[in-house]
DNA sequence: TTGAAAGCGCTAACAG
DNA sequence: CTGTTAGCGCTTTCAA
């Protein structure tokens, strides 16, 4: 900057006034500058910036189980399209739903300072976050609502999408449905299994956890456990997948099976309909959109108190779940 | 910082020494520093130290089409997963395939000082990049390899992928053969569609081109080209199509279609064998990962000549080409 | 083993 | 409309 401002003649106030195109300059002035830096191949400093500017980076950061796991991906999507024209840069990383892993990312976050933390925490202690979040850091919890911590938090409609599934199938005739959950220590799985358990128990179905199974934590071991649902002396005639990659993972165990079970999965994707697979569907950038929302908000300096947004689920209906119960 | 001193009875110095494990601190000073600076709930600046520090932050920016894509969210992981040990945060954007908006984001990961970029670029104009390379950010270009700049890249084999594809249907009898491309601008397309045309014309097939197809850019436009194809008075027999979401279309184009053409799709996607697409498969992570590590490499000092990186492909033959060629 | 002083590039506050 | 001064939090250099 100082060699810009020494070649257009002028103070370094003044080329800082031309970059960041703040009023009260001449337009003779402003294009001597301008005309310095390009020769120059000046870059204006966004670390010396922000350093000066106080306490906080134009980034949010973003921590999910998996920047490859199409529900996260898209959650990243969706943040990423609400922070655009704000102009914050999106920091992501993967904690692989790992809590320790997970804490040292929202310390280096932190360290960076980040304006903002949008988190879908594998963590059941928030105290970390809790302290960060009393220091000034906006947090927005995303897909799992923390129990240990007040904080603004965006989730989908669990109960809802899992009551919505078991009607359907009960309708259908079934009455021995099996739930493939995702690791049992998340809410999204106390959410849904306790929705199955109350609508199972509605029905007057009273063996219902009999069919139930967690921590099902990628494809292949959901594959597993859907083998050995089937080779039950009296399997289910119904399966409910509790997100995508057990979804995939069932379908794989599936495969060549005659008498197929009824089938409806949590999270849509992208061939369902191809596959003709029954979903709770939901919509994954809106989640990402609405945290980062939310966090802008509170940029702004709003101090209410936390909100809650639940998201829609819709329950969309193809062959796999017309499967007629046999008997 | 300063308070932290304060409260410990010490200088900024030997804050700084204790919380960088620097060698030369007592082990009762070392304590008192880590009692105070938790006391205070002390975290180090990151901006600062940075700033400090000289040109670069400890970020590499990551530029690709769209995050939610799983080519690129892959990508992703495997760059994360090489930049983790060396302790780099990944600042990642989509381009949207446009090159305006490309251009607006390597600005800002430059001027954020990022100490790398990997770049799956969607401009043929790289004079932007060939200056900030010459400035000394390293640069490495994935997926599509630069024609206008001397650069590090990682690609596809994608010469070799469309060969051993079209060889394949050739030997299942298919003549007519179509290939339902990207975006005609990529070098992606370019490379495809010269190993298609070769590979046609050395079998004895001299209109190939009639069935060659561009510019899809999203599923809904492959399946409505692919629609196109199958109307024509002789449509092919066999279909390539060049990438995920093309395939995609694809199999919503052709379900419950009688006739269906043999179908092979490059890249491989989740349920391909539930499905039992035949495709032409590679490894999107390792993508990202050699990017992330040529980019150490050069950031390491390496100063040699630009290495092209050139990742092998898999035709993973199932189902959906082993129809055989009608007549 | 510890401290003092200086300065990284930028902008707020004030002066002209 | 433009310039001067000072300092953000940290580390480098040098001295003790």
């Amino acid at each position: 900057m100082h060699e810009v401002a020494e070649r257009a003649g002028v103070s370094a106030k003044t080329v800082s006034r031309v970059m960041n195109g703040e009023r009260y300059v001449s337009s003779g002035t402003s294009e001597r500058v301008h005309a310095a830096a390009a020769a120059l191949g000046f870059r204006p400093n966004v670390i010396a910036r922000e350093f000066r500017m106080g306490a906080t980076s134009m980034t949010i950061g973003l921590i999910t189980g998996d920047v490859a796991n199409p529900f996260y991906s898209r959650i990243a999507r969706g943040a990423e399209h609400a922070l655009r024209l704000p102009g914050f840069s999106l920091l992501s990383a993967s904690n692989d739903e790992d809590a320790e892993r997970e804490r040292m990312l929202v310390t280096r976050f932190v360290e960076r300072r980040v304006s903002g933390l949008l988190i879908a925490s594998a963590d059941d202690d928030h105290s970390l976050l809790r302290n960060e979040a009393r220091l000034g850091t906006p947090i927005v919890f995303l897909d799992r609502a923390p129990t240990d911590i007040e904080a603004d938090t965006v989730v989908i409609d669990n109960g809802g999408g899992i009551r919505r599934a078991v009607e359907h199938l009960l309708e259908g005739g079934h009455r021995r449905i099996a739930l493939v959950g995702d690791l049992s220590r998340l809410s999204t799985y106390h959410e849904r299994s306790a929705a199955f358990g109350a609508e199972m128990a509605a029905a007057g179905v009273g063996d219902w956890e009999r069919y139930v199974r967690a921590d099902s934590h990628d494809a292949e071991a959901a594959a597993r456990t859907v083998h050995e649902l089937l080779g039950l002396p009296q399997p289910p005639t119904a399966l409910i997948t509790s997100n995508n990659r057990i979804t995939t993972g069932a379908l794989r165990a599936l495969n060549g099976v005659v008498q197929r079970p009824a089938l409806v999965g949590f999270d849509d994707f992208d061939l369902a309909d191809v596959l003709g697979i029954t979903v709770i569907a939901h919509d994954p950038d809106a989640m990402g959109r609405i945290g980062a929302e939310e966090l802008l908000a509170r940029l702004h300096g709003d101090t209410s108190a936390p909100r809650h947004h639940v998201l829609d689920v819709d329950l969309v209906v193809r062959a796999s779940s017309l499967v007629p119960a046999p008997r």
